[in-house]
DNA sequence: CGTACTATTGATAGATATCAACGCTGGTGG
DNA sequence: CCACCAGCGTTGATATCTATCAATAGTACG
């Protein structure tokens, strides 16, 4: 559960890494596409997402630097979802060979299962976020995750950050219009909870914020993906 | 990838196990509860779920013979989310300290983990359903799924089975309410696609029933949990 | 200084929820 | 064995939320 030994960490350190600078808005996998590596987050904002025939599309989650993105796809033949980039990026490729060696080690598969299983938890909570909260829940709910995620990699002080989400974006994560989101965020604002435009966002109200999209405190641990350290 | 060695799956059954039975409609696990073992379900249906403040409840997924339920529960510290079950079963209790001798040995950790992987896949095409399709369209997506998985371990035979799900646990599914699953499910009877009364379900016209939910049928043998073996 | 997103606004439509009854069925207790 | 009860399914009327359509501004960028 604790750290990795030092043998572990040593074998971490020489993975070997592809860098790649990829633009913004690029796949960087399709869906139902077979891959041989895994990609991890060095920098930049990415976010999965599922695309109906209709064009109507949800995304699944959004992704910050550090984040590995599609470890699902080390053992799953082929993805069940596509990968892109919301900003420029920078992504790391670790082939799923070395992945393979990684996990002899019982404390490294440990912690990439453990990544697997709170990715699952967030999908969940996201679930019910999508079918049983209100419109205005759902996007108090969702900009609660960002910032707490945010701040647990020093996106974000004092509730401020950058948030290169459109609200399109936001609308495709939530299940709603793009119209109605922006709605909702209206309301938000003149409840002076958040101040959102362009691509600032600042916490207001904090309290106010958690109260309105209702969210769970132990949820907001979570997705920081620490080990949960309480009782 | 393949099948277990010879040793491994002598761990595998050296396992102890505790037997129990349980009534309908118990909470296996309640939410946020800590739990020392991993509830294996070896005869009837279970769902896991998650509740709002107002009473309002999402269900997460269902569960049936031969599934591993709580999982996620041996790396999380506390479980996100409630298990109850729908009918009288029968369920295995593994202790945690069990699986944490099992997964020294790789090939089982591997296993283990691609379940969590694949609940995770699962979990994503519900997000898109909820989020993204209308009520008839999730509604035949739900029974698609039931009814492959239902075959896949012998519970359907010729597209027919027993569903001890009601109308509502349906809505709580699919995000709907009661009364339009009613009306969906009507729906769906009078295009001649499926007979659902009671407990007794049948699909009459399976190509109708998959072309209603817009389904993918890489996503039917995903949640056999079978490895994909498909080019 | 166009061009193309992105955000905003108003009007309208449509899907789904909610409310309220009622019948049915299976179980239970007298 | 029958009457009552609770849960489930069904139906109709109505209310709401959210989507859709369409137009206008703002903004970034080449």
């Amino acid at each position: 559960m604790g750290p990795l030994g030092e043998p572990d960490c040593r074998l971490l350190d020489a993975v070997p890494l592809q860098n790649r600078d990829v633009g913004r808005d690029q796949d960087l996998v399709r869906e139902g596409q077979h891959s041989s590596h895994c990609i991890m987050l060095v920098d930049g904002f990415a976010c999965r997402y599922k695309s109906l025939a209709d064009g109507r599309r949800q995304i699944l989650s959004f992704h910050i630097a550090g984040d590995f993105i599609d470890l699902q796809g080390y053992l799953l033949e082929r993805l069940d979802h596509g990968i892109a980039t919301l900003t420029p990026s920078k992504i790391a490729l670790v082939t799923h060979a070395s992945i393979t060696e990684l996990i002899d080690r019982p404390a490294i598969a440990r912690l990439l299962w453990r990544d697997t299983v709170i990715d699952g938890a967030i999908h969940r909570e996201w679930m019910i976020n999508v079918g049983r909260r209100t419109a205005y829940q759902r996007v108090a709910h969702l900009l609660c995750e960002l910032l707490v995620r945010f701040q647990a990699v020093g996106l974000s002080r004092d509730g401020v950050c950058d948030l290169p989400i459109t609200q399109s974006e936001l609308a495709d994560a939530t299940g709603l219009s793009t119209v109605h989101v922006n709605r909702v965020i209206q309301e938000l604002r003149r409840g002076g909870l958040i101040i959102l435009g362009g691509r600032s966002f600042a916490v207001l109200d904090w309290e106010g914020l958690q109260l309105a999209a209702e969210i769970d405190p132990a949820y907001l641990k979570l997705v920081t993906r620490r080990p949960d350290t309480a009782g």
